[in-house]
DNA sequence: TCACAAAATGAACGGACGTTCATTCAAAGT
DNA sequence: ACTTTGAATGAACGTCCGTTCATTTTGTGA
């Protein structure tokens, strides 16, 4: 398993990586283009140019390699939100703008995340498996978008309940407009959404949010 | 197809229609239990407690039953709306109220409905069949409490635009608040996230919308 | 009551699924 | 350069899928 202090990998462990990450790829290729249950072998085989036998030898079995491409969107997920959260300042208005502004990045509100997404959340009620690394992507951050409103709520002597109530608000319409954008991805308009998230903030705490989200 | 004047059925067609219910019954079952790709024709009799054939003599293939399934819970939930709106009084308030309280009885938000919901929206973007009756489903509803809103926005001197952003802003949360009840049924508090649903209303138009929406 | 017709049944079938493993190939160690 | 060892391959396998259809059952009309 690990390679402890052996620094340079040899050739073979790169090769194994590259074909673990190129089966993950494809698989997610396949959901996306055939849903959960039209991604089989064959077609996850074809999307990854690699033999039929590979996806066994990586992955055991492919229940495995789906349970690893979950895995994989939810990490990348969750990377691009700390990054944005990382890039921004210090105070809860630019730090909470920053997340918004994430969540309707073409980063991560694109065709293949966002379908990717719900086809592994319905599959999570009957597959606990795949429950934990839906709900583990998402108690983070709701966590962290209540802390930032709560902290909002006391900066402008509100209680600590009005600041729940706004972050509880906030998630369910970003969420709203993740389905949206899935059913209609011609018609959203990602600006006009992050701007509409930004607005409810505002009259939540109109003394510290307001004006355009793409303001500075 | 149609029976024409002939009033009584006969035993043959209520048998038909017995045995066609059932199987959509067992389908959705199926699914609740086992997933989109668990719901295999032998699952599907079990549940239906018929014979292995009845699912091809009577919807022709498995495919054609789950369509019907999710015909079936898009005219369910239509009809449980449209009789909310039916018993509800001519002003926006009182519709929209009575619209949002449909959305969170147990009626429509329970572990079955939202199950099948998530599931067949997420085979949606593969399959279009699907996306027809998801997309009927949700049109008609929100371009209905569209229009309430521009009027309610109209009726206190408001733009339709502003109308027009409630709505969206309020879709999209009811459409998060049945995400977090399908993640996590036994936390989620129906009645807390309807009044919360109805907050947000009431920053948008405080003259005519204030206080619990249980309110008579 | 009986002959007929429609409906229901479930064993059987072809095909597609995920998995295995003997064989081939290539990198690592000496 | 040669041997060894692990990785990659894809044909073959057993299983389970959805569908078919000859047979049985049941309702209908005479």
């Amino acid at each position: 398993m690990d390679q402890e202090t052996d620094k340079t990998l040899t050739a073979r462990e790169i090769s194994r990586e590259r074909h673990a990450r190129k089966l993950i790829e494809a698989a997610q290729d396949a959901i996306c283009a055939y849903g959960v249950r039209g991604a089989t072998i064959a077609r996850i085989q074809e999307f990854s140019g690699l033999s039929r036998g590979m996806i066994n030898a990586r992955f055991d079995s492919k229940e495995r390699l789906l349970e690893a491409a979950i895995r994989d969107m939810s990490a990348a997920y969750t990377g691009r939100w700390q990054r944005a959260l990382a890039a921004a300042g210090d105070d809860p208005v630019s730090r909470i703008r920053a997340l918004i502004r994430a969540d309707f990045s073409p980063e991560v509100l694109n065709e293949r995340h966002v379908t990717l997404w719900f086809a592994f959340r319905a599959e999570a009620k009957p597959r606990d498996e795949y429950l934990s690394y839906i709900t583990t992507r998402e108690e983070p951050i709701t966590s962290i978008v209540t802390g930032l409103c709560v902290e909002l709520a006391e900066a402008t002597g509100r209680g600590p309940d009005e600041g729940r109530r706004a972050a509880t608000l906030l998630m369910a319409a970003l969420e709203g407009f993740w389905a949206d954008f899935h059913l209609y991805p011609q018609d959203f308009d990602r600006d006009a959404a992050a701007q509409l998230a930004w607005d409810l903030l505002a009259r939540f705490f109109p003394e510290r949010i307001s004006g355009q989200i793409t303001d500075a």
